[in-house]
RNA sequence: AGGGGUGUAGCCAAGCGGUAAGGCACCGGAUUUUGAUUCCGGCAUCCCCAGGUUCGAAUCCUGGCACCCCUGCCA
């Protein structure tokens, strides 16, 4: 699947049973499935069902499927399903054969429906879907039984047939499975299989015009399918009872089994489909690759990678409790990827001119400086050095607080992989704004964070020589949210919404040789952070660089 | 007494009767031309609470408490 060796996942209940139904024999070998419906894009929580479900399927070598759940045409369209497969392709993982359609099982259900008809376990209803709610009681009183519960098995199966022949209108009956109508599991109570749909669908056109509901396909494809260990989340366990019943009652050739997992939760984000939908809908966010986003799409974009991914899912663990995953555990992952893997290059994000003056005025060297500190494979490439260099506002303060070690009036730096300079003159306009920084260079300090005269010199900061930069754009992305459960207690998660999420910033300055990148290329921009070249707006010989994320910074949360 | 779940550090999470793995965060210290990385070291006398069984309990039993899910012709 992956090519890459991911970390060993720590043990999970889940990875436990599996184990166990090889050794003991339950299982000759392990089938799982990713079963998302073609109505939204993936998000980082679908990623964790994804690794876990492929992830199962070739530690355990055995398969998964790629299975599309399009049981309800008027919510899916065919360009999900394109969007899904790509996400999934990205992520690393490989279905092969394997990808189906649960509305390729379409007309086998309908042949199983007729069987339970058959066996006095289904009828045809005609209540409204008010009367339905009605008669279906509540948590603490038991439903009552429709008048049309005690229909002849004859008058279901012409009934049920003449809904599959187009004669009702939308909504004018259901196939219901006769059950329970006082069992303390709502789902027990008779619950729909069939509704009448008039409308096309995504994958099978016209073929049919009513639809069997989730839970008479999902147990019974995975029985076609030969899935061993059918897993989804907790929300779906009061669901695991109608699941088995069905397999019970219906002459399926195998009998998968449900477990459930508790669903990801991400601090500082929304994971409803609703609610990003709301987001791309109303405009919040420049739709739904918008590099803020938690869906596969954003992420992508944003710059995290695959392996970042398969990494943060590895180490979130997979749990039957309800878990609420830190925002940094994601952005850690981000940083153990690509501090291996990023070339180092120089950009100055808010450029500030520092004069050299001692430093003769046509004079260009060249510094070759390793493109990964550790990595010396990774090349070397050269850096020009003149007269005016550019650092960043953040590198200069008049009056510093306690412990900063870098540049300000009377204070030395080191220039990295250059010259120690003093700073010698602070220049301002009339609005007393900063205009430009003097300094005067020592000529034998290239060697190290040190003087001349041998001195240690504790802040080391990066430049740019002026007149040898580029200008690009670069965007810089912060949590969608300022609270870390926007979702709490009723509230519109709308209000908190982080309105500094984007800034953009349209005159950076980079090595020229940066405008060579290539969309989505990830570089580390020394001491501050992992920028990609945006997939989407970056332009041949003039790329548009995203932030992944900071670096670490130990020292003043600066971003 | 509707039903079904969950409760181990700030956040995840192993553990399945023999005396609390690991990751993230955090705190020290070393290395470092990124206040990055890397590296060492620290970080639960205790497992929601209260009783009980046992030589021995996070693990078994009893009783509480807290939180989550279920009343779509959604998945």
């Amino acid at each position: 699947m992956s090519n890459e060796p991911s970390t060993t996942p720590t043990a999970n209940f889940l990875r436990t049973i599996v184990s166990d139904d090889l050794q003991n024999g339950k299982h000759q070998t392990v089938v799982t499935r990713f079963p998302p419906e073609p109505n939204g894009y993936l998000h980082i929580g679908h990623a964790k069902s994804i690794c876990l479900n492929f992830g199962l399927a070739r530690d355990f070598g055995g398969q998964c499927h790629l299975r599309f759940d399009d049981t309800n045409p008027v919510k899916e369209e065919a360009a999900y399903i394109a969007s899904i497969k790509e996400s999934v392709a990205w992520l690393g993982f490989e279905w092969g054969e394997h990808l189906y359609h649960a509305s390729e099982y379409f007309e086998q259900l309908y042949q199983w429906a007729e069987y339970l008809i058959l066996q006095g376990k289904a009828y045809v209803d005609e209540l409204t879907p008010e009367q339905m709610k009605e008669y279906r009681g509540t948590l603490t009183e038991a439903g009552k039984e429709s008048p049309f519960r005690a229909r002849t098995v004859e008058e279901n199966l012409e009934q049920f047939r003449r809904m599959r022949a187009g004669e009702f209108p939308d909504g004018a009956k259901v196939l219901r499975a006769k059950i329970d109508m006082a069992s303390p599991n709502m789902n027990l109570r008779d619950p729909v299989m069939y509704r009448i749909l008039h409308t096309i669908h995504p994958h099978v056109g016209y073929k049919w015009c009513i639809y069997p509901m989730y839970d008479f396909t999902h147990g019974q494809s995975d029985a076609i399918e030969g899935i061993t260990h059918s897993i989804c989340t907790l929300e779906f366990e009061s669901h695991r009872p109608l699941y088995d019943w069905f397999l019970e009652n219906l002459p399926v050739p195998a009998k998968p089994r449900q477990y459930e997992f508790a669903r990801l939760n991400l601090s500082y984000t929304v994971m409803s489909k609703r609610k990003l939908q709301e987001l791309v809908q109303t405009g919040l966010v420049n739709g739904w690759d918008d590099p803020r986003m938690p869906t596969i799409m954003g992420l992508k974009r944003r710059g995290f990678t695959p392996a970042a991914i398969r990494n943060f899912c590895d180490r979130i663990g997979v749990g039957r409790s309800d878990a609420w995953i830190g925002y940094e555990l994601l952005e850690e992952s981000v940083r153990e990827d690509l501090n291996g893997k990023a070339q180092r290059a120089m950009a100055v994000l808010n450029p500030v001119r520092l004069i050299i003056n001692n430093y003769p005025e046509d004079k260009v060297e060249e510094f070759e400086v390793a493109n990964h500190p550790s990595k010396p494979e990774m090349g070397r490439r050269k850096l020009p050095f003149s007269r005016e260099i550019l650092i960043d506002a953040d590198d200069f303060m008049e009056s510093p607080p306690k412990g900063f070690h870098r540049l300000t009036v009377g204070s030395e730096v080191k220039l990295k992989y250059s010259y120690v300079v003093k700073c010698t003159a602070v220049v301002k306009d009339e609005d007393g704004r900063i205009v430009e920084l003097h300094a005067d260079y020592d000529p034998g300090s290239t060697n190290g964070p040190m003087t001349s005269d041998g001195r240690k010199i504790k802040g080391v900061i990066h430049w740019l020589s002026a007149p040898h930069t580029a200008t690009v754009e670069v965007r810089l992305f912060d949590r969608l949210f300022s609270d870390a459960n926007p979702d709490r207690g009723g509230a519109d998660y709308r209000q908190f919404l982080n309105p500094d999420s984007l800034q953009t910033l349209p005159q950076c300055r980079v090595e020229s040789s940066l405008l060579d990148a290539v969309p989505g290329q990830s570089y580390q921009f020394e001491r501050l952070g992992y920028f990609c070249a945006d997939e989407k707006d970056s332009k041949q010989g003039k790329p548009v660089f995203n932030r992944v994320v900071t670096l670490r910074d130990t020292w003043g949360g600066k971003n």
